[in-house]
RNA sequence: GGAGGCGUGGCAGAGUGGUUGAAUGCACCGGUCUUGAAAACCGGCAAGGGGCAACCCUUCGUGAGUUCAAAUCUCACCGCCUCCGCCA
Protein backbone atom coordinates (compact mmCIF):
# COMPACT_ATOMS: atom_id res chain seq x y z
CA UNK A 1 0.00 0.00 0.00
CA UNK A 2 0.94 3.10 -0.32
CA UNK A 3 0.81 6.17 2.61
CA UNK A 4 -2.34 7.50 2.88
CA UNK A 5 -0.94 11.15 3.53
CA UNK A 6 0.81 10.42 -0.09
CA UNK A 7 -2.30 9.42 -2.32
CA UNK A 8 -4.25 12.25 -0.54
CA UNK A 9 -1.18 14.80 -1.90
CA UNK A 10 -1.07 13.29 -5.36
CA UNK A 11 -4.43 12.51 -6.46
CA UNK A 12 -3.99 13.32 -10.09
CA UNK A 13 -0.66 11.01 -9.95
CA UNK A 14 -2.67 8.19 -8.35
CA UNK A 15 -5.45 8.41 -10.98
CA UNK A 16 -3.12 8.52 -13.94
CA UNK A 17 -1.41 5.57 -12.98
CA UNK A 18 -4.48 3.85 -12.09
CA UNK A 19 -5.61 4.64 -15.88
CA UNK A 20 -2.61 3.06 -17.02
CA UNK A 21 -2.85 0.16 -15.28
CA UNK A 22 -6.53 -0.08 -16.74
CA UNK A 23 -7.65 -0.46 -13.59
CA UNK A 24 -11.27 0.80 -11.53
CA UNK A 25 -10.78 2.28 -7.83
CA UNK A 26 -13.20 3.85 -5.97
CA UNK A 27 -10.58 7.13 -5.33
CA UNK A 28 -13.03 9.97 -4.79
CA UNK A 29 -14.70 8.10 -2.68
CA UNK A 30 -11.46 7.34 -0.80
CA UNK A 31 -11.35 10.43 -0.34
CA UNK A 32 -14.26 11.44 0.91
CA UNK A 33 -14.11 8.54 3.67
CA UNK A 34 -11.14 9.75 4.73
CA UNK A 35 -12.38 13.29 5.15
CA UNK A 36 -15.08 11.99 7.19
CA UNK A 37 -12.95 9.68 8.97
CA UNK A 38 -10.49 12.59 10.34
CA UNK A 39 -13.49 14.75 11.71
CA UNK A 40 -14.96 11.39 13.39
CA UNK A 41 -11.70 10.61 14.59
CA UNK A 42 -11.27 14.24 16.26
CA UNK A 43 -14.34 14.38 17.85
CA UNK A 44 -14.17 10.48 19.45
CA UNK A 45 -10.42 12.11 20.96
CA UNK A 46 -11.97 15.23 22.03
CA UNK A 47 -14.56 13.11 24.05
CA UNK A 48 -11.76 10.87 25.18
CA UNK A 49 -9.22 13.50 26.09
CA UNK A 50 -12.36 14.88 28.42
CA UNK A 51 -12.53 11.10 29.85
CA UNK A 52 -9.23 10.81 30.48
CA UNK A 53 -9.15 14.03 32.49
CA UNK A 54 -11.89 13.53 34.38
CA UNK A 55 -10.38 10.40 35.60
CA UNK A 56 -7.37 11.74 36.43
CA UNK A 57 -8.87 14.64 38.33
CA UNK A 58 -9.27 14.77 41.77
CA UNK A 59 -13.42 15.41 41.79
CA UNK A 60 -15.37 13.32 43.89
CA UNK A 61 -15.91 9.43 43.07
CA UNK A 62 -19.86 9.85 42.37
CA UNK A 63 -19.54 12.99 40.14
CA UNK A 64 -16.63 11.23 38.39
CA UNK A 65 -19.18 8.17 37.76
CA UNK A 66 -22.06 10.20 36.51
CA UNK A 67 -20.09 11.88 34.21
CA UNK A 68 -17.66 9.42 32.70
CA UNK A 69 -20.80 7.26 32.30
CA UNK A 70 -22.29 9.89 29.97
CA UNK A 71 -18.91 10.69 28.45
CA UNK A 72 -18.51 6.97 27.54
CA UNK A 73 -21.77 6.63 26.04
CA UNK A 74 -21.10 9.43 23.59
CA UNK A 75 -17.43 7.82 22.95
CA UNK A 76 -18.87 4.90 22.27
CA UNK A 77 -21.76 5.71 19.89
CA UNK A 78 -19.48 8.08 17.58
CA UNK A 79 -16.71 5.16 17.58
CA UNK A 80 -19.45 2.69 16.31
CA UNK A 81 -19.83 5.32 13.06
CA UNK A 82 -16.07 5.76 12.90
CA UNK A 83 -15.77 1.97 12.67
CA UNK A 84 -18.22 1.39 9.80
CA UNK A 85 -16.09 4.80 7.98
CA UNK A 86 -12.96 3.43 8.32
CA UNK A 87 -13.59 -0.23 7.61
CA UNK A 88 -15.15 1.20 4.21
CA UNK A 89 -12.04 3.21 3.96
CA UNK A 90 -9.63 0.33 4.32
CA UNK A 91 -11.51 -1.53 1.14
CA UNK A 92 -10.60 0.62 -1.01
CA UNK A 93 -7.04 1.26 0.20
CA UNK A 94 -6.55 -2.24 -0.47
CA UNK A 95 -7.10 -1.51 -3.99
CA UNK A 96 -4.97 0.80 -4.75
CA UNK A 97 -1.87 0.43 -6.35
CA UNK A 98 1.52 0.72 -6.31
CA UNK A 99 2.64 3.84 -7.87
CA UNK A 100 4.33 2.52 -11.82
CA UNK A 101 7.76 3.03 -13.22
CA UNK A 102 8.54 5.29 -15.99
CA UNK A 103 9.99 2.61 -17.65
CA UNK A 104 6.91 0.29 -17.63
CA UNK A 105 4.86 1.11 -20.79
CA UNK A 106 1.19 2.20 -20.13
CA UNK A 107 -1.77 0.27 -21.38
CA UNK A 108 -2.29 -3.66 -20.95
CA UNK A 109 -0.66 -7.02 -21.74
CA UNK A 110 0.12 -6.46 -25.30
CA UNK A 111 1.96 -3.37 -24.54
CA UNK A 112 4.62 -4.97 -22.93
CA UNK A 113 8.34 -4.36 -24.62
CA UNK A 114 10.71 -6.96 -26.29
CA UNK A 115 13.60 -6.02 -24.56
CA UNK A 116 16.45 -8.61 -24.61
CA UNK A 117 17.04 -12.02 -25.51
CA UNK A 118 18.85 -14.81 -24.16
CA UNK A 119 22.39 -16.21 -25.49
CA UNK A 120 20.95 -19.57 -27.13
CA UNK A 121 19.11 -18.97 -30.67
CA UNK A 122 15.79 -20.39 -31.00
CA UNK A 123 16.40 -24.04 -33.03
CA UNK A 124 15.25 -24.58 -36.71
CA UNK A 125 14.03 -28.69 -36.71
CA UNK A 126 14.55 -30.70 -40.32
CA UNK A 127 12.23 -32.92 -38.45
CA UNK A 128 8.18 -33.34 -36.89
CA UNK A 129 8.84 -32.47 -33.37
CA UNK A 130 6.65 -33.61 -30.74
CA UNK A 131 5.20 -31.60 -27.55
CA UNK A 132 6.07 -32.06 -24.21
CA UNK A 133 3.12 -34.31 -23.21
CA UNK A 134 4.06 -36.77 -26.41
CA UNK A 135 7.79 -36.57 -24.92
CA UNK A 136 7.33 -36.83 -21.06
CA UNK A 137 5.03 -39.97 -21.38
CA UNK A 138 7.68 -41.48 -24.00
CA UNK A 139 10.23 -41.61 -21.48
CA UNK A 140 7.89 -42.38 -18.52
CA UNK A 141 8.26 -38.83 -16.77
CA UNK A 142 4.85 -37.33 -16.19
CA UNK A 143 1.76 -39.57 -15.33
CA UNK A 144 -1.40 -36.89 -16.41
CA UNK A 145 -3.81 -39.34 -15.53
CA UNK A 146 -3.36 -40.67 -12.31
CA UNK A 147 -2.76 -36.97 -10.91
CA UNK A 148 -6.36 -36.23 -12.78
CA UNK A 149 -7.29 -39.43 -10.64
CA UNK A 150 -5.99 -38.82 -7.28
CA UNK A 151 -6.67 -35.11 -7.18
CA UNK A 152 -8.29 -33.69 -10.12
CA UNK A 153 -7.27 -32.14 -13.52
CA UNK A 154 -4.20 -29.76 -13.07
CA UNK A 155 -2.28 -32.41 -10.76
CA UNK A 156 -0.17 -34.33 -12.26
CA UNK A 157 3.00 -36.86 -11.20
CA UNK A 158 6.59 -36.40 -11.69
CA UNK A 159 8.05 -39.97 -12.41
CA UNK A 160 11.64 -41.63 -13.31
CA UNK A 161 13.81 -39.13 -15.20
CA UNK A 162 10.78 -36.62 -14.54
CA UNK A 163 10.88 -36.32 -10.66
CA UNK A 164 14.82 -36.28 -10.58
CA UNK A 165 14.72 -32.88 -13.38
CA UNK A 166 12.55 -31.54 -10.50
CA UNK A 167 15.69 -32.31 -8.28
CA UNK A 168 18.03 -31.52 -10.41
CA UNK A 169 16.77 -28.02 -11.36
CA UNK A 170 15.95 -26.95 -8.29
CA UNK A 171 19.20 -27.81 -6.77
CA UNK A 172 20.99 -25.81 -9.84
CA UNK A 173 18.80 -23.04 -9.78
CA UNK A 174 19.98 -22.89 -5.67
CA UNK A 175 23.56 -23.59 -6.09
CA UNK A 176 23.58 -20.76 -8.72
CA UNK A 177 21.81 -17.88 -6.86
CA UNK A 178 23.63 -18.82 -3.34
CA UNK A 179 26.88 -17.89 -5.24
CA UNK A 180 25.92 -14.34 -4.94
CA UNK A 181 24.75 -14.53 -1.46
CA UNK A 182 21.44 -15.71 -1.30
CA UNK A 183 20.37 -17.97 1.69
CA UNK A 184 18.52 -21.17 1.02
CA UNK A 185 15.47 -21.11 3.00
CA UNK A 186 12.77 -23.95 3.03
CA UNK A 187 8.96 -22.69 4.13
CA UNK A 188 5.93 -23.90 5.32
CA UNK A 189 3.59 -24.47 2.59
CA UNK A 190 0.56 -23.03 4.61
CA UNK A 191 0.46 -19.29 5.78
CA UNK A 192 -2.13 -17.51 7.47
CA UNK A 193 -4.65 -15.07 5.93
CA UNK A 194 -3.11 -11.71 7.37
CA UNK A 195 0.31 -12.04 5.78
CA UNK A 196 -1.34 -13.50 2.44
CA UNK A 197 -3.37 -10.30 2.30
CA UNK A 198 0.04 -7.95 3.70
CA UNK A 199 1.69 -9.85 0.64
CA UNK A 200 -1.11 -8.80 -1.48
CA UNK A 201 -3.20 -12.10 -2.38
CA UNK A 202 -6.50 -11.74 -2.19
CA UNK A 203 -7.18 -15.44 -0.30
CA UNK A 204 -11.43 -15.05 -0.15
CA UNK A 205 -13.86 -14.42 -3.38
CA UNK A 206 -14.19 -14.22 -7.05
CA UNK A 207 -10.57 -12.66 -7.53
CA UNK A 208 -8.47 -15.23 -5.37
CA UNK A 209 -6.31 -17.49 -7.12
CA UNK A 210 -5.28 -19.18 -4.12
CA UNK A 211 -6.85 -22.37 -1.87
CA UNK A 212 -8.12 -21.91 1.52
CA UNK A 213 -8.09 -24.85 4.24
CA UNK A 214 -11.43 -25.07 5.17
CA UNK A 215 -12.23 -24.33 9.12
CA UNK A 216 -8.90 -22.58 9.23
CA UNK A 217 -7.48 -19.70 9.15
CA UNK A 218 -4.52 -20.81 6.86
CA UNK A 219 -3.93 -20.76 2.78
CA UNK A 220 -2.23 -22.94 0.70
CA UNK A 221 0.99 -20.75 -0.72
CA UNK A 222 1.14 -18.92 -4.41
CA UNK A 223 4.48 -18.54 -3.76
CA UNK A 224 7.27 -18.67 -1.09
CA UNK A 225 7.41 -14.49 -1.33
CA UNK A 226 4.55 -15.14 0.75
CA UNK A 227 6.02 -17.02 3.10
CA UNK A 228 9.59 -15.51 2.95
CA UNK A 229 8.78 -11.84 3.25
CA UNK A 230 6.22 -12.40 5.93
CA UNK A 231 8.60 -14.04 8.20
CA UNK A 232 9.68 -10.46 8.66
CA UNK A 233 6.18 -8.83 8.96
CA UNK A 234 6.02 -6.69 12.25
CA UNK A 235 9.89 -6.36 12.66
CA UNK A 236 12.59 -3.43 12.83
CA UNK A 237 15.44 -5.55 10.40
CA UNK A 238 18.62 -4.59 9.89
CA UNK A 239 19.69 -3.83 6.69
CA UNK A 240 23.54 -2.98 6.59
CA UNK A 241 23.25 -6.36 4.33
CA UNK A 242 20.82 -6.67 2.51
CA UNK A 243 18.14 -9.70 3.12
CA UNK A 244 18.49 -12.35 -0.06
CA UNK A 245 16.49 -15.43 0.13
CA UNK A 246 16.54 -18.32 -2.14
CA UNK A 247 13.06 -19.94 -0.97
CA UNK A 248 12.28 -23.21 -1.54
CA UNK A 249 8.26 -24.54 -1.52
CA UNK A 250 5.68 -25.89 -3.36
CA UNK A 251 3.24 -23.48 -4.94
CA UNK A 252 -0.75 -23.68 -5.52
CA UNK A 253 -2.91 -21.96 -7.78
CA UNK A 254 -6.40 -21.99 -7.81
CA UNK A 255 -6.93 -21.06 -11.44
CA UNK A 256 -8.32 -22.81 -14.42
CA UNK A 257 -6.20 -24.16 -17.52
CA UNK A 258 -7.82 -23.73 -21.20
CA UNK A 259 -6.65 -23.82 -24.69
CA UNK A 260 -3.84 -25.65 -26.70
CA UNK A 261 -1.47 -23.22 -24.58
CA UNK A 262 -2.06 -24.09 -21.65
CA UNK A 263 -2.12 -28.19 -22.32
CA UNK A 264 0.22 -30.60 -20.42
CA UNK A 265 1.81 -28.83 -17.52
CA UNK A 266 2.03 -25.36 -18.66
CA UNK A 267 -0.96 -24.49 -16.33
CA UNK A 268 -1.37 -26.53 -13.07
CA UNK A 269 -2.49 -26.22 -9.30
CA UNK A 270 0.94 -27.22 -8.25
CA UNK A 271 4.61 -26.85 -8.39
CA UNK A 272 7.27 -26.61 -7.18
CA UNK A 273 9.49 -23.16 -7.34
CA UNK A 274 13.10 -21.82 -6.53
CA UNK A 275 12.13 -18.27 -5.35
CA UNK A 276 14.58 -15.10 -4.80
CA UNK A 277 13.57 -12.38 -2.24
CA UNK A 278 15.56 -9.38 -1.87
CA UNK A 279 14.39 -6.91 1.40
CA UNK A 280 17.19 -3.93 1.03
CA UNK A 281 16.90 0.19 2.08
CA UNK A 282 14.48 1.61 -0.59
CA UNK A 283 17.42 3.19 -2.34
CA UNK A 284 18.98 0.06 -3.59
CA UNK A 285 15.83 -1.73 -4.63
CA UNK A 286 16.43 -0.86 -8.57
CA UNK A 287 19.99 -2.37 -8.99
CA UNK A 288 18.84 -5.40 -6.90
CA UNK A 289 16.01 -5.25 -9.39
CA UNK A 290 18.29 -5.64 -12.19
CA UNK A 291 20.19 -8.79 -10.46
CA UNK A 292 17.38 -10.72 -9.69
CA UNK A 293 16.68 -10.39 -13.84
CA UNK A 294 20.39 -10.86 -14.22
CA UNK A 295 20.49 -14.22 -12.41
CA UNK A 296 17.30 -15.05 -14.14
CA UNK A 297 19.36 -14.89 -17.36
CA UNK A 298 22.02 -16.43 -16.53
CA UNK A 299 20.03 -19.50 -15.16
CA UNK A 300 18.55 -20.07 -18.58
CA UNK A 301 21.37 -19.33 -20.50
CA UNK A 302 22.86 -21.91 -18.91
CA UNK A 303 20.00 -24.12 -19.50
CA UNK A 304 19.95 -23.26 -22.74
CA UNK A 305 17.01 -22.24 -23.13
CA UNK A 306 16.14 -19.87 -25.79
CA UNK A 307 14.13 -16.88 -24.44
CA UNK A 308 13.13 -13.19 -24.47
CA UNK A 309 13.10 -10.53 -21.76
CA UNK A 310 9.64 -8.26 -20.98
CA UNK A 311 9.57 -4.96 -19.89
CA UNK A 312 5.94 -5.25 -18.47
CA UNK A 313 3.30 -3.18 -19.21
CA UNK A 314 1.53 -1.03 -16.62
CA UNK A 315 -1.62 -3.12 -17.06
CA UNK A 316 0.07 -6.36 -16.23
CA UNK A 317 1.76 -5.64 -13.39
CA UNK A 318 0.37 -7.47 -10.17
CA UNK A 319 -0.95 -4.23 -7.15
CA UNK A 320 2.28 -4.51 -5.66
CA UNK A 321 4.59 -4.07 -8.37
CA UNK A 322 6.76 -0.97 -9.33
CA UNK A 323 8.31 -2.37 -12.35
CA UNK A 324 8.18 -6.25 -13.47
CA UNK A 325 10.40 -8.48 -16.16
CA UNK A 326 9.61 -11.71 -17.48
CA UNK A 327 11.45 -14.05 -18.73
CA UNK A 328 9.30 -15.77 -21.79
CA UNK A 329 11.10 -19.29 -22.73
CA UNK A 330 10.45 -20.62 -26.40
CA UNK A 331 8.26 -23.74 -26.18
CA UNK A 332 8.54 -25.00 -29.84
CA UNK A 333 5.20 -27.07 -29.70
CA UNK A 334 3.19 -24.56 -27.78
CA UNK A 335 0.25 -24.17 -29.19
CA UNK A 336 0.73 -26.03 -32.18
CA UNK A 337 3.44 -23.75 -34.04
CA UNK A 338 5.58 -22.87 -30.77
CA UNK A 339 5.36 -19.85 -28.61
CA UNK A 340 6.69 -18.25 -25.73
CA UNK A 341 5.19 -19.09 -22.41
CA UNK A 342 6.33 -16.80 -19.23
CA UNK A 343 9.23 -18.98 -17.02
CA UNK A 344 10.00 -15.95 -14.95
CA UNK A 345 8.93 -12.46 -13.27
CA UNK A 346 10.88 -10.32 -11.11
CA UNK A 347 8.94 -7.50 -9.29
CA UNK A 348 10.48 -4.37 -7.61
CA UNK A 349 7.47 -3.32 -5.01
CA UNK A 350 9.28 -0.66 -3.38
CA UNK A 351 7.97 -0.01 -0.06
CA UNK A 352 4.41 -1.11 -1.10
CA UNK A 353 4.50 -4.85 0.55
CA UNK A 354 6.69 -3.32 3.22
CA UNK A 355 4.04 -1.02 4.47
CA UNK A 356 1.39 -3.44 4.14
CA UNK A 357 3.30 -6.15 6.25
CA UNK A 358 5.18 -3.56 8.39
CA UNK A 359 8.89 -4.21 7.94
CA UNK A 360 11.47 -1.73 8.67
CA UNK A 361 15.34 -0.79 9.10
CA UNK A 362 16.21 2.24 10.97
CA UNK A 363 18.00 4.37 8.69
CA UNK A 364 21.64 6.57 8.69
CA UNK A 365 19.98 8.69 11.00
CA UNK A 366 18.50 6.39 13.16
CA UNK A 367 15.03 6.74 11.96
CA UNK A 368 12.55 3.80 11.00
CA UNK A 369 12.03 3.54 7.35
CA UNK A 370 10.01 1.05 5.73
CA UNK A 371 12.08 -1.12 3.75
CA UNK A 372 11.76 -2.37 -0.23
CA UNK A 373 10.96 -5.60 -1.18
CA UNK A 374 12.26 -7.45 -4.46
CA UNK A 375 10.80 -11.13 -6.11
CA UNK A 376 11.95 -13.19 -8.54
CA UNK A 377 11.77 -16.77 -10.01
CA UNK A 378 14.65 -18.67 -10.22
CA UNK A 379 12.81 -21.91 -11.06
CA UNK A 380 9.33 -22.55 -11.58
CA UNK A 381 9.57 -26.35 -11.90
CA UNK A 382 7.26 -27.45 -14.74
CA UNK A 383 7.42 -24.72 -17.63
CA UNK A 384 11.30 -24.73 -17.55
CA UNK A 385 10.70 -28.87 -18.69
CA UNK A 386 8.20 -27.79 -21.17
CA UNK A 387 11.34 -25.53 -22.65
CA UNK A 388 14.02 -28.59 -21.69
CA UNK A 389 12.42 -31.37 -23.04
CA UNK A 390 10.64 -29.28 -26.31
CA UNK A 391 13.70 -27.73 -27.58
CA UNK A 392 16.37 -30.73 -27.01
CA UNK A 393 14.28 -33.25 -28.04
CA UNK A 394 16.01 -35.26 -31.37
CA UNK A 395 14.92 -36.54 -34.17
CA UNK A 396 14.86 -39.95 -32.68
CA UNK A 397 12.85 -38.98 -29.91
CA UNK A 398 15.68 -39.16 -27.43
CA UNK A 399 16.47 -36.36 -25.49
CA UNK A 400 19.65 -34.72 -24.31
CA UNK A 401 19.90 -33.04 -21.08
CA UNK A 402 21.58 -29.84 -20.70
CA UNK A 403 25.28 -29.90 -19.90
CA UNK A 404 24.51 -27.12 -17.13
CA UNK A 405 22.17 -30.44 -14.97
CA UNK A 406 24.58 -33.07 -15.65
CA UNK A 407 26.22 -32.65 -12.21
CA UNK A 408 23.16 -33.24 -11.02
CA UNK A 409 21.89 -36.21 -12.60
CA UNK A 410 22.91 -39.60 -12.78
CA UNK A 411 24.87 -40.26 -15.98
CA UNK A 412 22.28 -42.85 -17.37
CA UNK A 413 19.76 -39.63 -17.47
CA UNK A 414 22.16 -37.63 -19.75
CA UNK A 415 20.36 -38.50 -23.05
CA UNK A 416 16.87 -40.10 -22.27
CA UNK A 417 16.45 -42.56 -24.61
C1' G B 1 -3.82 -35.70 24.88
C1' G B 2 -3.16 -34.25 30.68
C1' A B 3 -0.96 -30.55 34.38
C1' G B 4 1.36 -26.00 35.27
C1' G B 5 3.79 -21.40 33.86
C1' C B 6 4.60 -17.21 30.69
C1' G B 7 3.71 -13.27 26.67
C1' U B 8 5.82 -5.47 28.68
C1' G B 9 9.91 -0.64 24.30
C1' G B 10 15.64 -2.74 19.31
C1' C B 11 17.07 -6.61 23.30
C1' A B 12 16.96 -8.15 28.51
C1' G B 13 13.81 -7.21 32.53
C1' A B 14 10.71 -4.44 36.83
C1' G B 15 5.81 -3.37 37.40
C1' U B 16 -1.12 -6.78 40.24
C1' G B 17 -6.71 -0.84 39.78
C1' G B 18 -5.51 5.80 39.69
C1' U B 19 0.70 11.23 39.39
C1' U B 20 3.15 4.17 34.80
C1' G B 21 3.91 5.37 28.16
C1' A B 22 5.91 2.39 31.64
C1' A B 23 11.87 1.50 36.78
C1' U B 24 16.67 -0.55 35.67
C1' G B 25 20.44 -2.62 32.48
C1' C B 26 22.28 -3.38 27.44
C1' A B 27 22.30 -1.39 22.59
C1' C B 28 22.02 3.26 19.97
C1' C B 29 22.81 8.89 19.35
C1' G B 30 25.21 13.56 21.22
C1' G B 31 28.83 15.70 24.65
C1' U B 32 33.17 15.88 28.36
C1' C B 33 37.89 13.51 28.82
C1' U B 34 41.81 11.23 25.26
C1' U B 35 47.04 11.95 20.16
C1' G B 36 43.08 8.23 18.72
C1' A B 37 40.08 4.37 20.67
C1' A B 38 38.29 2.03 25.08
C1' A B 39 36.78 3.05 30.06
C1' A B 40 34.49 6.69 33.11
C1' C B 41 31.10 10.68 33.51
C1' C B 42 26.87 14.02 31.61
C1' G B 43 22.59 14.27 28.42
C1' G B 44 19.10 12.11 24.88
C1' C B 45 16.41 7.87 23.13
C1' A B 46 9.21 3.52 21.86
C1' A B 47 5.86 3.41 17.79
C1' G B 48 1.50 4.96 15.11
C1' G B 49 -2.22 8.77 14.32
C1' G B 50 -4.44 13.94 14.61
C1' G B 51 -3.26 19.36 15.02
C1' C B 52 -0.09 25.58 12.16
C1' A B 53 1.17 25.00 17.20
C1' A B 54 0.59 24.34 22.44
C1' C B 55 -0.89 19.76 22.79
C1' C B 56 -4.13 15.53 22.26
C1' C B 57 -5.46 10.27 21.04
C1' U B 58 -4.03 5.04 20.58
C1' U B 59 -0.76 0.93 21.67
C1' C B 60 2.18 -3.52 27.49
C1' G B 61 0.44 -11.05 22.39
C1' U B 62 -4.87 -10.46 19.83
C1' G B 63 -10.08 -9.62 20.55
C1' A B 64 -14.19 -8.81 23.76
C1' G B 65 -15.74 -7.33 28.74
C1' U B 66 -15.84 -5.08 34.05
C1' U B 67 -14.69 0.10 35.96
C1' C B 68 -15.34 7.15 36.54
C1' A B 69 -10.20 4.90 35.82
C1' A B 70 -6.86 -1.39 33.27
C1' A B 71 -0.04 -3.37 31.59
C1' U B 72 -2.56 -4.60 36.33
C1' C B 73 -9.34 -7.72 37.10
C1' U B 74 -12.75 -11.36 33.85
C1' C B 75 -13.55 -14.36 29.34
C1' A B 76 -12.08 -16.25 24.56
C1' C B 77 -8.30 -16.88 21.06
C1' C B 78 -3.10 -17.02 19.39
C1' G B 79 1.95 -18.01 20.59
C1' C B 80 6.00 -19.76 23.73
C1' C B 81 8.13 -22.70 27.87
C1' U B 82 8.32 -26.87 31.61
C1' C B 83 6.68 -31.69 33.29
C1' C B 84 3.80 -36.23 32.15
C1' G B 85 1.68 -39.31 28.25
C1' C B 86 2.10 -40.82 23.04
C1' C B 87 5.49 -41.49 19.01
C1' A B 88 9.21 -41.28 14.89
Amino acid sequence: MLDRKFILENLDLLKTNIANRGMQVRLDEFVQLEGQRKALLQQVEALRAEANMLAKSSAAVEDKRAKGQQLKAEEAALTEQLKTIEAQAEEIYLTIPNLTAPESPAGGEECSLDIARGKTPIREFDFPIQDHITLMERHKMLNLAAGAKVAGSGFYYFTGAGALLELALTRFALDHIMASGYTPVITPDLVRDDLMVGAGFVPRGNESNTYRLEGYDLNLIATSEITLVGMHADEVVDLTQPIKYAGLSHCFRSERAHGSATRGIYRVHQFTKAEMVVICKPEEAEDFHLELRRLEQEIYDALEIPYRVLEIAAGDLGAAAYRKFDLEAWMPARGGLGGWGEITSTSNCQQFQARRLNIKYRDEAGKLQYAATLNGTAVSVCRPIIAIVENCQQADGTIIMPKALQPYLPTQYWVLK
